[in-house]
DNA sequence: GCAAGGTC
């Protein structure tokens, strides 16, 4: 009996080999140079009973789609037919050496077993790699590991109970494949065409349409215009002051503020005429800062920009080179809570021969140590991204590794920690029908900030004492006057949210459609005052989203409405309670409107382009 | 020369 086990890449193969495999796996190397496969025997149970099985691994996706060759000319064929063209699955190129590894592991296999990703995207792979089996093994059976995590008994649980591929999941998935596919093609062709003809500038430019990262760009290009359209605004508030034990004690309006000055003068006259003010109310209260959940990939993605300096994408690269060499956890993941049966003490141990937060570490261990709190998310497939080894910062590649490694370590260590605690003061005052106050903070025990320095809780000190019912003439009682400040640009960790909240992208894809925008010249990254940066659109950028604005779409493409619709509609396929095909016509049907209505009126964008790229320029 | 999703 043999059996061939397929996973997802190169990482789980080998792990699950090892578990199965016991001490006893051999590794044989293949063309590629990520992808091993390893021999070992083992005992099934059930119908498969021991067998010789050999582990190998795909590193993603094997095939891809495209059209067949005679749809290759942009000029020559018409964008719309490309709406009932045939499609064309096959290996991708750097494919092609996995392929025939599994063509050539299969031919002796009774079983198929598949140990990709339990996800949606793992299903479809799953798919990929038994049609490619088949060619060469046409009647092996193929079976599919329902696991999510790499835990020992886990995998042996799973490896004696295997489920079916799920066709449902992997039609939602070739349902997404196709349509971004002909979609993509068929409207990046209309626009780069017709606006190059328009405009010289243009000339050698591609002006691509993807499902993603129009949205993307029309994130940016909202912010720009609520930039754009801001208006100053004059508003008055009172200001109450009270000087006492050497403090200065501000005190804030609970109206904030108002934009009518004779309002304010009324509220002030009002105060004025009451003479005194009165304590109210003193409430002291513990005050909490809870610590950090554990980190998902798209936490992380947003925590690079915010806090080291480096862009999505490249925080991504950074982690992953950290991964496959053997520091971190798998990056890309969305959980973020640890499964209780995870040895968190037992990394935290590891961690704590460092020099940076070794002392931190073994205080945990000392009786420090508090489970973690637990985020909303868990894809049942990766834990949430934390350390696996503890390495020396002259022993990485580069200091922006180093930045990335002690960021995904501190918030490990700061998630079994304790809540940092502060005492609370609230005082609050009644002046004739008005009412103020303030709040003191002062910080008990910093705990997991000690360690976490990307968390700032600042205490506001202590405030003097104030007796209830206690009144007094206020030393300062007056209106200030001033302007609303304009809302910013938007800055990565902004886009990401947006993004995520919106469903455009996959936590992994998110930082490629950023890059993807900038690599358009749609959106330019520039930098704020200081360290930061944001995102401007830029005048191609603008004039596209306004020009599909103006040709009056029920949904702009530039929104992200489409997109999450099709989103919610491949959860159904998943469901199974929508047919794959019945959504891709349905789809197809839907922008085919869209395609001839943008066609129709496309000088909508060339006027947008005129103006924006032109016009407005040479002003 | 087109997409987005996996992965190295």
């Amino acid at each position: 009996m043999r059996v061939l086990c397929v996973a997802e890449k190169n990482s789980i193969a080998k792990s699950v080999a090892s578990i199965l495999g016991g001490g006893q796996v051999k590794r044989r190397d293949t063309k590629s140079k990520y992808i091993k496969n390893y021999d070992f025997t083992f005992d099934f149970g059930g119908y498969i009973g021991t067998a010789q099985v050999t582990m190998t691994s795909v590193s993603g996706h094997l095939t891809e789609a495209s059209f067949p060759s005679e749809y290759n000319s942009w000029s020559s064929v018409p964008q719309d037919i490309l709406f009932d063209a045939r499609i064309v699955t096959s290996v991708s190129k750097n494919a092609n050496v996995l392929a025939d590894n599994i063509k050539k592991e299969a031919r002796n296999a009774t079983y198929l077993y598949i140990w990709t990703d339990c996800d949606r995207e793992g299903e479809h792979i799953g798919m990929e790699i038994t049609n490619v089996a088949k060619i060469s093994n046409p009647r092996i059976h193929v079976i599919r590991a329902d696991f999510n995590n790499l835990e020992k008994r886990h995998i042996i649980q799973a490896s004696k109970r295997p489920r079916e591929l799920s066709k449902d999941a992997a039609d939602a998935v070739s349902a997404r494949i196709e349509l971004d596919f002909r979609l993509g093609a068929i409207f990046t062709r209309l626009q780069t065409l017709q606006l190059q003809r328009a405009f010289e500038v243009l000339q050698n430019k591609v002006i691509s349409y993807g499902p993603c990262q129009f949205p993307t760009l029309g994130f940016v290009v909202d912010r720009w215009q609520r930039v754009e359209d801001f208006v100053p605004e004059n508003f008055w508030s009172l200001k109450l002051v009270d000087k006492r034990e050497r403090q200065t004690v501000n005190f804030s309006w609970k109206r904030n503020r108002v934009y009518d000055r004779l309002a304010a003068i009324l509220f002030l006259e009002n105060c004025l005429d009451a003479k005194i003010a009165k304590v109210v109310k003193v409430n002291k209260k513990p005050a909490k800062r809870y610590k950090p959940i554990p980190l998902s990939t798209v936490e992380l993605t947003k925590m690079g920009p915010k806090y080291l300096r480096l862009s999505s994408k490249k925080t991504l690269e950074l982690a992953e080179s950290l991964y496959t060499n053997g520091f971190v956890s798998y990056p890309r993941t969305e959980t973020d809570q640890f499964d209780a049966g995870m040895d968190l003490q037992g990394i935290i141990g590891k961690l704590a021969p460092s020099e940076d937060w070794g002392t931190y570490a073994q205080g945990l261990l000392d009786g420090n140590y508090r489970t973690p709190r637990k985020g909303k998310h868990n894809d049942r497939a990766h834990p949430p991204i934390h350390p696996i080894n503890l390495v020396h910062r002259s022993a990485l590649s580069s200091q922006d590794h180093w930045k990335v490694y002690e960021l995904i370590t501190r918030r490990f260590l700061a998630c079994c920690s304790e809540n940092a605690i502060g005492a609370e003061t609230i005082v609050d005052l009644q002046m004739g029908d008005e009412f103020f106050s303030q709040k003191g903070l002062v910080i008990l025990e910093r705990n997991y900030l000690d360690v976490y320095p990307y968390d700032k809780w600042t205490g506001t000190g202590q405030l003097p004492v104030y007796q209830v019912n206690e009144e007094f003439i206020p030393n300062v009682l007056n209106i200030t006057d001033s302007v609303t400040t304009s809302p910013s640009y938007l800055t990565e960790p902004e886009l990401i949210s947006l993004m995520d909240a919106n469903g455009i992208g996959t936590d992994a894809t998110m930082a490629d459609h950023i890059e993807k925008v900038q690599e358009r010249e749609y959106v330019i990254k520039r930098k704020k005052r200081g360290a930061a940066t944001e995102f401007v659109p830029s005048s191609l950028g603008i004039a596209l989203a306004k020009g599909y604005d103006e040709i009056g779409l029920e949904w702009s493409l530039t929104k992200p409405f489409l997109r999450k619709e099709m989103e919610d509609q491949l959860k159904n396929i998943e469901k199974g309670q929508l047919d794959r095909d019945a959504l891709v016509q349905m789809t197809l049907t839907q922008f085919r409107d869209v395609f001839h209505l943008t066609k129709q009126r496309f000088d909508c964008l060339k006027n947008s382009c005129r103006l924006y790229l032109i016009e407005l320029n040479e002003g």
